[in-house]
DNA sequence: CGATGGCTTGAGAGGCTTCAATGCCGGTGG
DNA sequence: CCACCGGCATTGAAGCCTCTCAAGCCATCG
């Protein structure tokens, strides 16, 4: 099946990634409704400890998901990227327990919790799957707790560089390219741990020694092989294509309909 | 429907905090097969990479989730309690992308993927009960990310205990109180992104405070209001009670069987 | 052209680490 | 019953990584 043109393909496509599906669950998933939204750079749009009523899928920008100290030290805990639903796991657990905020200007589609419910009673599959992606969510909160507990700034600062080109390009890499990436070295800081003095004192050691540059809004990975070397950059915990798909399918007796 | 004696119980108690099941669905849960298994302290018993076939929920002991940078640093990303399926996240992706260890000597109970699929195929509420607990294990991590990014050393333990003394007690919380948790100095400072030397002196000044005491084996919290507060805990990311439970359910079409 | 937001740079302070030695305690074997 | 042993806890001193504070710069925008 090919995706059309709705802003639920990108979606679909890193679901395909991970999850096998048929024709019909995926036309069912492509045919979920959903509500545009544009959200201006630095606004909330999940706020902490609300009631959800909706997953949001991000379709252009940048968001971060926002945890927070007593003093407004604010730490961010996950980055989405279009093509993220950053929001799929409230369908699940509806009380928000951290805020999403619009890194940059941002456009997302608001996906009804209902119609998510609905989908995952009708199709099992589907349920796993979307389970699945929560899981890889979980996967890569866990790398970031290594990235954030265990290795210096300028390690940190490249870890992150490297799962970000890696996700932004599915994983197709190339020994050196450049991507958009409209965080400011401020968020970089809050993602990390650090200080944004600090990440950008990071981003010229990295730069002279000739691993990446940082620019506004973009990254330049000069050479990826020595980059993900320096970061213990490996991106198993991204679950990619390589790892079996739902192996367990064919044993399972059809109950579907 | 009365726990009877099974390893099971324990999680199906934690299960139904979160989820609300009927019977039927309570019993099919509590009839899943599995294996008991005795490790003993410091043995991992899944290792990074493999393919694992197995959930393994804790019985008796601590179990820590373990990532690693390159030279041997580790890091502890969870910590499972007696009660936690440690490992439901590979039923989904059972390429593991982190290490289980025994911190202590532990039993565990190994149940098959193979049984899970069947359970979760046949009933979707379980489906979607199993799902929500990953993203509540998601969610504490999701918090870690935030104590080891942003608070200071003592206050980030202090979070911690204060964290394993709610889940150890479930929420039933009184001023004073003692709980055993085996851990080591050195465990906590690999789940707190610090070393052992300074765990040490910071477990003095939180003594010396009059917020608590650790002990070989055992943690004493002697004023949880005070201490709760000094360590910015709020439960909220480990409750989901007070939170609507399923509130789609009742507009569900009934497809199961 | 001033205002704004982000980036850059410097100097000093401090929190945490590192290294290293000592103390404690439970277990084990003679 | 006691001596020894190994693992863990404790303590000290020195150093470094990162933070804090503060100022200056640069682009963009009204």
């Amino acid at each position: 099946m090919m995706p059309n043109d709705t802003p639920l393909d990108a979606f679909l496509v890193k679901v395909l990634r991970r999850s096998l599906l048929t024709d019909e669950e995926q036309r069912a998933i492509l045919s979920l409704p959903f509500r545009m939204e544009k959200i201006e750079a630095q606004r909330d749009f999940v706020r902490m400890g609300e009631q959800v009523t909706h997953s949001c899928l991000i379709v252009t920008g940048l968001a971060g998901r926002f945890g927070q100290g007593r003093e407004g030290n604010r730490q961010i805990t996950a980055l989405h990227i279009p093509g993220d639903m950053a929001d799929l796991h409230s369908a699940v657990t509806p009380q928000a327990t951290s805020a999403l905020q619009a890194l940059t200007a941002t456009t997302i589609a608001k996906i009804p919790h209902q119609a998510i419910h609905n989908l995952v009673a009708r199709y099992p599959d589907i349920a796993e799957a979307f389970w699945r992606e929560c899981v890889v969510d979980a996967a890569v909160m866990s790398e970031w707790v290594v990235n954030i507990g265990r290795r210096s700034a300028a390690v940190r600062l490249a870890h992150l560089c490297c799962e970000m080109a890696f996700r932004y390009r599915l994983g197709e890499m190339v020994e050196h390219f450049v991507f958009t990436f409209p965080a400011t070295q401020h968020h970089l800081a809050d993602s990390l741990g650090l200080t944004s003095v600090h990440v950008n004192r990071m981003i010229r050691v990295l730069e002279s020694s000739g691993l990446m540059k940082v620019r506004r809004g973009m990254i330049e990975i000069l050479d990826w092989d020595d980059l993900s070397e320096f970061a213990e950059f490996d991106p198993t915990y991204l679950v990619f294509e390589d790892s079996p798909r739902t192996p367990m399918r064919a044993s399972l007796p059809a109950l579907q309909n």
